[in-house]
DNA sequence: GGGGAGATTATCT
DNA sequence: GATAATCTCCCCG
């Protein structure tokens, strides 16, 4: 089921750091089948570590589209990653969900019953909800997709982004601390402050 | 359960 | 030519 494209503008159409926190608690579906984030990562165009630091190039071109713009990349020549646009030049990386809808068919796309692991991580998760460059720059409000906002936002933690080798002080690194879905567990950061 | 290597390719220097 | 918003497997203990 699709979402209202004016409810995904309000949504996304924000700061990127405000959004990342949001979407914790959302159940994200391509086709029916995804789940509950509980894990994100805000990047801007002003740090290094952002794929839009340089200005558009030809892969970059989504995050500068529409908020609510779906941006699909491969990363390490074999895994795809989805970002939510916000305002132009930011993106939301999902980086981890509960499964909840279509377990079977995202085991068999996985190839692993361990459901902990089924959707911990950008390239999992991806993986799991059959996510690829066909998705890129389609608007997050049109089918296959579906997003449900949080009904209750909770405690959400930050700590620093993973994976990369820029602007690593930054804690824009959001997620459920006591979740078993993490890519990794939450240490050192407490709760974000609002 | 933790560390390290290898996989594999688009993108940018 | 090096790097990258990663994952899995294998080895060690």
């Amino acid at each position: 089921m699709a979402a209202d494209p004016s409810f995904i503008k309000r949504y996304f159409d924000d700061d990127v750091v405000a959004v990342a926190k949001r979407l914790i608690g959302a159940q994200f579906l391509v086709d029916g089948i995804g789940g509950t984030i509980v894990e994100t990562e805000a990047y801007t165009q002003d740090e290094p570590a952002s794929h839009s630091f340089r200005g558009p190039t030809p892969r970059n071109r989504p995050m500068f589209n529409a908020p609510g713009t779906v941006y699909v990349y491969r990363i390490y020549g074999m895994h795809w990653c989805v970002n939510f646009v916000c305002h132009p030049g930011s993106a939301v990386l999902i980086r981890a969900l509960v499964p909840t809808e279509g377990i079977e068919e995202m085991i068999g796309r996985r190839g692993l019953s361990d459901l902990r692991k089924l959707c911990a991580g950008p390239g999992r998760l991806t993986q799991a909800l059959g996510i690829d460059l066909s998705h890129n720059d389609r608007p997050l409000s049109d089918t296959p997709f579906s997003l449900i906002p949080a009904s209750v936002e909770g405690p959400v933690f930050a700590g620093p982004r993973i994976g990369i080798t820029k602007a690593v002080d930054l804690p824009w690194r959001f997620g459920l601390p006591d979740s078993r879905y993490l890519s990794k567990p939450f240490t050192k950061n407490g709760p974000s402050e609002d």
